[in-house]
DNA sequence: TCCAGTACTGGACAAATAAACAGCACTGTG
DNA sequence: CACAGTGCTGTTTATTTGTCCAGTACTGGA
């Protein structure tokens, strides 16, 4: 593929930008609005660069029918979306009892996460600071993964005294107990079941 | 929500479909071409019908700008969503020149990772564990937001020596350091200009 | 029978849009 | 200097598209 110019890249990002937030594809003059220019043929003969070094795609004479040409990797991985609900605290139960009360809502790819399309997942907001030894922050949103098996070694959420908290799973000499990263924390060693909400398959944390 | 007829149901699952496949919602005459219609307004009564039971948006008076509200758990935020490209290293010259070389991608919404839609975003995979003391792994995916003034302990991704590492930018009695958040590593006092690509807004983790 | 709702035809019009043509300014290169 | 490439302006033309108006046909009540 030939390189694209400075201008080139910029335009074309802004196309896809637009196509993927807003569901269609900008016109000529919005292309020509954005980046103010006052001819659209600017953002014509642009777009004509973008169509000869093959990046992108039209149908001509058509309204938004630009498309840009993702021809690479991401063309055939769909981009498989997820709403993963936030929850600051989960109550006693099952998570998805408590669905209505998602604090806020991450959309991100199913690639990135890495789990199942079918899972149940949800994402926990941190408080405190007992992962700080794995480097989980206060405020850090935990995306936690329900109904899968956790090994040794795995962060995640179990549910203590009706809380959720993000603990490091241990197994030793085939027992399992709860680690917290953090020697001011305690480590807990259940006495009867041992309540596992999910494990944690990514991390996001938010600038404040 | 009230209830749509077959007819109505059938042209809201063909507008669903062709802005699924072919990325663009239909025009009117192509709603009425699908259908064998001989007059646009068949399909203008039906997609009439559709807005005002709310399954259906639109901007008036403008191109292919038909909608398909999803109805889902998702229904009142709009999910815009972006693609981050992400790179583990970027060579020297601006990140834009690289784009082809991205890595992956990672699919986030705007509301979470808080910038601009308009903003041109890529994601740096953390090389080291100079930025330890912030919590930020070697593996971690840093949000970049490209563009931005940084401000005075902001995270910022700056080229030195061609390379882009990830810093702590300090603004001390008006002039501006980097700073690593490891002991092990030096600060960086720019002889000349500082040449920073972006500010952190936001960290991703995965599980390895 | 009358009426209301749904489904569609046919035609006309204005706004939105793509496309083409003729330029101008700037930059680097031989 | 001439020349090519890039980036942009300004204008015109043809097409696409959304919108409106008038009318037909069918259906199922009241």
């Amino acid at each position: 593929m030939k390189t694209l110019t400075e201008r080139q890249q910029e335009i074309l990002d802004f196309i896809r930008q637009r196509q993927e937030s807003e569901g269609m594809a900008p016109t000529l003059r919005e292309v020509a609005t954005h980046f103010r220019f006052s001819s659209v043929n600017a953002a014509l003969a642009h777009v004509q660069a973008l169509l000869a070094k093959g990046v992108l795609k039209r149908v001509p004479r058509r309204a938004r029918s630009l498309q840009v040409v993702d021809a690479g990797p991401s063309a055939r991985r769909r981009p498989r979306v997820v709403s993963v609900p936030i929850y600051g605290s989960i109550p006693a139960g099952r998570p998805e009892d408590a669905a209505q009360e998602a604090e806020g809502c991450v959309l991100m790819d199913v690639e990135t996460l890495g789990i199942r399309p079918t899972a149940r997942t949800f994402g926990l907001q941190v408080r405190g600071d007992s992962m700080i030894g794995k480097h989980i922050t206060d405020g850090d949103i935990a995306i936690i993964e329900h109904g899968v098996q956790p090994r040794s070694g795995d962060v995640v959420a179990a549910l203590i005294d009706g809380q959720v908290t993000l603990k490091t799973f241990v197994l030793q000499r085939g027992k399992p107990y709860l680690r917290a990263e953090n020697p001011r924390y305690p480590d807990l060693i259940p006495q009867e079941e041992l309540q596992i909400q999910g494990v944690m398959v990514a991390l996001v944390r938010k600038r404040k």
